[in-house]
DNA sequence: GCCGTTTTCGGCCCGACTGTTTTCAGTCG
């Protein structure tokens, strides 16, 4: 088995870890943390470039030294250092400064003095009071530590962006009452729209910090008040959500908001752009000496650097400011720009409205087409729909198509792949339809070739349009079937085929990374909801956050397309 | 350990908050 991207991630972050224990040189560490993240957040995987023969060098972050040890990771599984490092330092180290509140420093005096390798050996501990004896610790950092080492489960969760996005409002409603408010935002992962967040982080703009923040800590759903100050503090809600709010003078809201967006790497990025012509930029504004010189804006930060305005969404440092630089920054998609939405689903099969119900929402969001794309029979849980009833129901959705005027329902259905890569309905009821989008539902535990040639094989079929939901992942819930994604999307491209971006949230299911890998293969995508109501159909604008997060215009999605132009698309031959 | 439109050596982003301290180190984002 191939190592996976974030195999080889967590192993540098792990040897980092024990690096920093170790007291290595705090530049080399933060080396192996900037490698981490980009190979955690590379698009292609390490082990498919090596095998090509690819200069893994030419990585942002990754020199000649990190390249070789990569390659020999992706060849032996193995990466010496670490294991070197983990012979003089205990392994588990690395899990202690998982705790909130314990950096290295603090560790090597725990191991040192108090010999805790492990967070068993840490709750004793601090059970037993000796935390509090050691010079720089006390009794309030023993009782946090106490209390954290309690709670602490292991891996940590994300929380979905459409809970992220309840918690938000709610919040944002409650501050907005506290006086002299001028501007709140959510910045941080929430606004570049990824997928989960691992904490919200809100900003405001006010008169008094103070009276913000007043308000803030008394917010009824908090169960911790990590820090409270005058321009920034952090609770935790009951949610388990951490939530920071911070509070700048309107003059720096460009700035602050600059900063507290992120992503960290896109922050130290232009930061350094900025260094290089003599600024300071922090998060009030980009400084000369100490005079500002902008931050009013966030378009003022970048063009101080000699930039465009880069959009939330591609601010994670890979390769949005060289982009900027040359002027080649993507014109992305925006929802307005869609003409309608290919995969829809109506009480006939597993959904909740009727064929008119759902044609009339689609109309109200301005679409001119709604694809209806019942399950097909094999998915009996969900109703599936056999050759008869498919036949009916394209019947049924002529005669309403003559009663519409503002939209038309496109004749489809989301046919299972089978094991063997046939499809679950005979071609020539496919024949009668204006489209398909073909999903895999069972079978998910195939080996990765067996898997990758079960969907190419099913898109031999000269009906296959759509692959829906690609990987088959829910988020935090289930993991995506082991596949071959870029032969995949080579295949699907070579066919005339397109893949689905299943914008419902609990999917998003091309990730952002498979998005800028079907772009660099020069295969279009649909943008769809899944939709199994009327209110699902809204579910769109995640699917375009994550669309913009994989750098995709217009151009490169099928359902920017007006009908006449769509339906030439679709025709294979 | 990475990086370079002043550099292949000598830099490496910057500020807030906490707790334990009497002026600051550690941690976090």
């Amino acid at each position: 088995m191939a190592i996976h991207n974030n195999e080889i991630a967590s192993a540098l972050e792990r040897l980092a870890d024990l690096l920093d224990i170790e007291d290595a040189n705090p530049f080399r560490v933060r080396a192996y943390r900037n490698a981490a993240r980009t190979v955690g957040g590379y698009s292609r995987s390490m082990a498919d470039m090596v095998e090509h023969g690819e200069d893994l060098s030419k990585l942002p972050e990754i020199g000649k030294d990190l390249a070789d040890k990569i390659k020999t990771m992706v060849e032996t599984g193995k990466l010496p250092v670490l294991n070197e490092a983990e012979s003089r330092t205990p392994p588990a180290l690395s899990d202690l400064m998982k705790i909130e509140g314990l950096g290295p420093k603090r560790v090597k005096i725990l191991y040192q003095h108090l010999d805790i390798h492990s967070l068993e050996d840490l709750k004793r501990a601090a059970n037993k009071g000796k935390i509090r004896e050691l010079e720089g610790f006390g009794k309030k950092t023993e009782a946090m530590i106490k209390q954290r080492v309690e709670r602490y489960s292991g891996a940590e969760k994300r929380t979905k962006l459409l809970v992220a996005q309840e918690v938000a409002s709610a919040l944002i409603k409650y501050l907005k009452r506290s006086q002299g408010v001028k501007q709140i935002t959510v910045a941080g992962s929430y606004r570049r729209r990824k997928e989960t967040v691992g904490d919200l982080d809100i900003l405001v703009s006010a008169k008094k910090g103070s009276t913000v923040m007043t308000r803030f800590v008394n917010y009824e759903e908090i169960i911790e008040v990590i820090s409270q100050g005058k321009t920034r503090s952090t609770v935790r809600l009951q949610s388990g959500l951490q939530v920071d709010v911070r509070v700048v003078p309107q003059v720096s809201y460009g700035a602050a908001l600059h900063y507290f967006t992120g992503a960290k790497a896109h922050n130290i990025a232009v930061r350094k752009l900025g260094v290089k012509q003599g600024y300071k930029i922090n998060e009030y504004g980009v400084f000369e000496d100490d005079k500002r010189i902008a931050g009013k804006t966030e378009a003022e930060v970048y063009q101080a650097v000699g930039l465009p305005y880069i959009e939330p969404e591609l601010r994670e440092n890979r390769g949005e400011i060289e982009a900027a630089r040359k002027g080649k920054l993507p014109q992305l998609i925006t929802q307005d720009e869609l003409c309608g939405d290919l995969h829809a689903h109506t009480k006939a099969s597993d959904g909740h409205h009727s064929l008119r119900q759902m044609a009339e929402a689609a109309a109200q969001l301005g679409y001119q087409y709604l694809a209806i794309t019942e399950h097909s029979h094999r998915v009996t849980v969900a109703n599936g729909l056999d050759k008869t009833r498919v036949l009916k129901h394209i019947k049924e959705i002529d005669k309403l198509n003559a009663q519409l005027d503002d939209i038309q329902l496109l004749k489809s259905i989301e046919v299972d792949i089978m094991e063997d890569g046939s499809l679950d309905l005979p071609d020539d009821v496919l024949a009668q339809l204006d489209l398909t989008v073909c999903s895999v539902h069972y079978k998910f535990n195939l080996s990765r070739t067996q898997q990758t040639e079960r969907i190419l094989k099913a898109m031999d079929n000269p009906h296959f349009n759509i692959l829906g939901h690609p990987s088959g992942r829910l988020i935090n819930e289930r993991e995506p079937y082991d596949v071959d994604l870029e032969r995949l999307m080579q295949g699907a491209k070579e066919r005339g085929c397109f893949v689905e971006l299943n914008a419902h949230p609990d999917r998003l299911d091309l990730t952002d990374d498979a998005c800028l890998l079907a772009k660099e293969i020069g295969l279009k995508v649909a943008i769809s909801t899944d939709a199994h109501s009327t209110n699902d159909l809204d579910f769109m604008h995640f699917g375009i956050g994550q669309a913009r997060r994989g750098w995709l215009t217009a151009d490169d999605v099928i359902n920017t397309r007006p009908l006449n132009q769509l339906k030439r698309l679709l025709r294979r031959d």
